[in-house]
RNA sequence: GCUCCCUUAGCUCAACUGGAUAGAGCGGUCGACUUCUAAUCGACAGGUUGAGGGUUCGAGUCCUUCAGGGAGCGCCA
């Protein structure tokens, strides 16, 4: 049930009619109107800025608004409405509009909400795409979680998700890998050398070389590199992906696709996709400017393969081949979504690293080139998170490198604190991740603000069942909940009833912070309810010798659990029962 | 030089994508506890939304100029 898309559907119906009467011109767009909460609760339960949008029909506003609200008022849900400002109809719901709704989360439980918005299209998000180099640290965590809460909000939101993941493993930083490990195989047959200045510094080679030496033994010692360059570079791949793929786990991320960027290579694939833009007339020779501005004692004009992504909304066309005549990296990448759009994707969204923005602009021209403009390419840059503890940057020990790992993080936090953190922040700004104060508890740290009101109602549920009361889920579906009143009871009504517009809202935006938020909301007003049951005993759930009246109160609390579960199973976070 | 992002209360951030008097938390002041019905809540103070111009009935949000911060701009992936 989604109570503000049925108040929106009386709006648009009575519009239709007007318009049939004639006091609309025929063909007037009214689709973007809006009917939501007000700000202000003296603004109603309700608003539409109908008259105002109609206005530009040659109505005077403020008179239509009027016209619109008779109409509007004869429905039984409405008890009032008033013309407010330039023309917005502010509308108020009879008391038990709430009600049903709180009956309809109890029966629908965990499909409240669930929206058709995504009409169970083919949704592909690519994120993290680590370069199989070593263990995931701190810059990946928060484009992970992002990418995996999005694909459960837009799972929520009824589209059929696929979680992917580019193995960056076809670039030169492969054949460092592969040569890092060879360093760290000969140390573990005794040798003792010392690590190149341009070796991966980490102590997670140090096992891939031992196992290395005990799979082969002495047979790749004192061979040139063309020898053993091939064999090691790809068990030193495996042994990171699995690596990278337990850190997932640990995040409790799992993905459906991994797909190898090396797998383009060799294979035609790279050349298919270029074929497919030159039919279009998108590939040519030329000469790239030189860009301006930019360290230019190196400049020297050369023609080569070039992408015309200018015609697809690029600042500049971009280069496909280097002079060399290798692929730049930008080429597979154009393979590799060239792929997913073959394979019938409606929606692309890719997430990326604050720090390649500069390729946003070339990867839409690709996609849109490639799909003919049908198929949308969302990119979400995923800004930087800054390590504190106690305020002061945070640096951890380099045992790993150096940088903090993922690993480390966990150890520390643990994952569902680190998961809800991480989307307390829009995507595209910076995030502060202190260590001692997502551990705190209290009121400015929203982990435990909102685990802590589940922890209330199952409280709740406690002492129900001690007073022997009946809470169970059809009792509660049944009970009559016209005794809740209380202007605290209902703004806990209103926020839950907002829910399933929350997501589509959500959803629209590919925002999941949005969802961490609104449940800091939710809890806010349970925490202020509760709060009211020091002063006024009568509004305590649970009420000695009144068991409906209990059972009433306690429905709401169901609710509110269920939606706070919801919400947390988006970001990925399992409710508290108790906070001890 | 060009492109993209950011700039909102002392601090950290919201603002349902153009709606009404810009909201929360922290910090500050005052008030409510026999600690799972105070790990919380209430009240007060705190603002020229970086600056100017424009579009609109209506702008933090859109267009534009400028300032400050960040990321990027062929043979790095």
């Amino acid at each position: 049930m989604n109570l503000f898309v049925d108040i929106e559907a009386l709006v648009r119906s009575e519009l239709a009619a007007m318009r049939q009467e004639g006091i609309l011109p025929v063909g007037s767009n009214v689709d973007h109107i809006t009917v939501e909460p007000p700000r202000e609760a003296a603004h109603g339960d309700m608003a539409t800025n109908a008259a105002l949008l109609c206005a530009k029909f040659g109505v005077n506003p403020r008179e239509f608004a009027e016209q619109l609200g008779q109409r509007i008022g004869v429905d039984s849900r409405i008890v009032a409405y008033e013309v407010a400002g330039p023309g917005f109809l502010n509308l108020w719901l009879r008391p038990s509009c709430w009600h049903d709704v709180l009956q309809a989360i109890l029966i629908e439980d965990v499909n409240f909400g669930q929206s058709k918005l995504g009409a169970n299209q083919n949704v592909n998000i690519e994120f993290v795409s680590a370069n199989p180099t070593g263990p995931l640290h701190v810059g990946h965590t928060r484009g992970a979680i992002f990418g995996d809460a999005l694909a459960n909000l837009l799972e929520f939101a009824g589209y059929s998700v696929t979680r992917e993941y580019y193995i960056n493993d076809g670039g030169a930083q492969m054949d460092a890998l592969a040569r890092s490990t060879y360093l760290r195989y000969l140390q573990a047959l005794g040798q003792d050398i010392a690590l190149e200045d341009t070796a991966y510094p980490g102590d997670y080679l140090i096992a891939v070389g031992q196992a290395i030496a005990k799979k082969w033994g002495d047979v790749w010692v004192d061979k040139s590199e063309d020898q053993w360059l091939d064999h090691i570079r790809n068990f030193a791949t495996d042994a990171m992906m699995d690596i990278i793929r337990e850190d997932l786990s640990a995040l409790g991320i799992e993905m459906d696709v991994f797909f190898s960027e090396k797998s383009l290579y060799g294979t035609g694939r790279i050349e298919a996709a270029l074929q497919s833009l030159d039919c279009k007339g998108l590939i040519y020779r030329g000469t790239l400017e030189q860009p301006k501005g930019k360290g230019s004692k190196d400049w020297v004009a050369r023609e080569q393969m070039l992408f015309k992504s200018t015609e697809h909304g690029d600042d500049v066309d971009r280069p496909l081949q280097k002079s060399d005549g290798t692929w730049t990296y930008f080429a597979p990448d154009v393979a590799y979504h060239f792929d997913k759009v073959s394979r019938g994707f409606d929606v692309l969204i890719n997430v990326f690293g604050a720090d390649h923005g500069g390729y946003v602009k070339r990867m839409k021209a690709a996609v849109s080139a490639l799909s003919d403009n049908q198929v949308p390419l969302d990119i979400k840059l995923i800004q930087l998170v800054r390590l504190f503890k106690n305020g002061e940057p945070f640096k951890m020990s380099k045992r790993s490198g150096s940088f903090v790992t993922l690993r480390d993080l966990l150890q520390h936090v643990g994952p569902e604190v680190t998961r809800f953190v991480m989307l307390t922040r829009k995507n595209d700004a910076m995030l502060d991740f202190d260590f001692a104060k997502v551990l705190d508890q209290s009121r400015d740290n929203p982990v435990f603000y909102v685990q802590y009101a589940n922890a209330r109602v199952m409280s709740v549920f406690r002492r129900a069942r001690e007073a022997k009361i009946p809470i169970d889920d059809e009792v509660l579906q049944s009970v009559e909940l016209s005794s809740l009143t209380h202007d605290l009871e209902l703004a806990v009504l209103r926020k839950l009833a907002e829910w399933p517009r929350l997501i589509e809202a959500a959803a629209r935006a590919n925002e999941p912070h949005k969802v961490a938020f609104y449940l800091n909301e939710l809890a806010s007003e349970f925490h202020r309810l509760w709060n009211g049951g020091n002063d006024y005993p009568t509004l305590r759930f649970v009420q000695p010798d009144n068991v409906e009246l209990s059972q009433s109160k306690i429905a709401l609390g169901r609710a509110v659990s269920i939606v706070i579960a919801l919400g947390l199973g988006i970001l990925g976070v399992t409710p508290a029962q108790e906070m001890r």
